[in-house]
DNA sequence: CATGTTTCCTGACAGC
DNA sequence: TGCTGTCAGGAAACAT
């Protein structure tokens, strides 16, 4: 399933190959929808706008648009030589099995295609998403009206900077804040690493794994956690997703990047899906719970 | 507000 | 072989 080292994986590998793009036809699935804005909000949006970058935030891959004013409202050259060009952006988020191909136009179209943008130079972007817990909508960043409430919940910020997300990022969050985001809270801390308001992008396979690098048990208490082992996890968090963006991401499920490859942490995983088999430190098995109503997998006898 | 529970959806897989 | 039942899980909606 598709985290944060999948989606940047995805985002990545979309950009270098259709930075500049301008799309050219849009056409969406009629079948029960995918999407938070409506089609008709998408297609407005997506037709004949110019992919500025594409990147991730959180686990959304977020896709900067332009679209000159002339393409916009169709007014006069005058007109629109004065005018700003419109902005906005496309997010997508790939739930659990969704993927963000680029293709050319003959490639067979998989089932459970949701959504392709056809570019000017004929190749295609491509939404597939068979489980449907994927999400697709726009932001129009020209209308001041950006944010209804410019709430930090629906991660859109205030001042028309577009997405920022639910949470913080995990690679760049510092110590004190890293600390901040857990006190107080009863929680287990494999529910809190879950809960993207606090940290975005980290989810099961992540989670299990740092929780494992750091030492630390899933059902122990956010907020009574030392501060000596929230720093052992927030740098453990952090090398784990470094090491998994080097290595293409994990391949477990369905997940592919942007050209259709598969990914290699799923090799280097210490804990998650191996339930029963040897701690590749101290030989115990490794064992499976629930927390939050998620697999959660650890090793009894290196975490504490 | 904080936390827990249910829901969505389909492919994979077990058991008969 | 083919049917039925169960399970997986991100995040939103709902309940406590």
């Amino acid at each position: 399933m598709p985290e944060l080292p999948e989606v940047e994986t995805i985002a990545n590998g979309v950009d270098v190959r259709v930075r500049g793009r301008t799309i050219i036809s849009v056409w969406l699935s009629s079948k029960p929808e995918p999407f938070r804005s409506t089609p008709a909000e998408l297609v407005k949006a997506l037709t004949g706008s110019t992919i500025e970058h594409v990147r991730r935030v959180g686990k959304h891959i977020v896709v900067d648009l332009t679209r000159d004013a002339a393409a916009t409202r169709r007014r006069s050259i005058a007109a629109s030589r004065k005018a700003k060009p419109w902005r906005g952006q496309w997010l997508v988020h790939l739930g659990m099995t969704g993927s963000l191909l680029v293709c050319q136009p003959d490639e067979p179209t998989p089932k459970h295609t949701h959504a392709i943008l056809q570019l000017d130079d004929a190749r295609e972007v491509r939404f597939v998403d068979p489980r449907r817990f994927g999400r697709l909508s726009v932001l129009d960043l020209s209308t001041e009206a950006t944010s209804k409430t410019g709430r930090r919940d629906s991660g859109v910020s205030a001042h028309d900077k577009g997405f920022i997300g639910p949470g913080q990022e995990p690679l760049d969050i510092s110590a004190d804040a890293f600390r901040a985001l857990f006190r107080g809270r009863r929680t287990p801390i494999k529910s809190a690493l879950l809960n993207q308001k606090l940290l975005h992008g980290v989810g099961n396979i992540y989670a299990d794994e740092s929780l494992f690098r750091a030492g630390i048990r899933p059902r122990r208490q956010a907020g009574r956690l030392t501060a000596k082992e929230l720093e052992r996890l927030r740098t453990s968090i952090q090398s784990v997703l470094r090491e998994a963006i080097t290595l293409g991401g994990s391949s477990v499920s369905d997940y592919v990047d942007a050209s259709g490859e598969k990914g290699f942490f799923q090799l280097e995983h210490k804990v998650y899906l191996r339930t029963g088999e040897s701690c590749l430190v101290c030989g115990t098995p490794i064992r499976r719970i629930l927390v939050a109503g998620r697999g959660t997998h650890f090793c009894p006898h290196c975490q504490h």
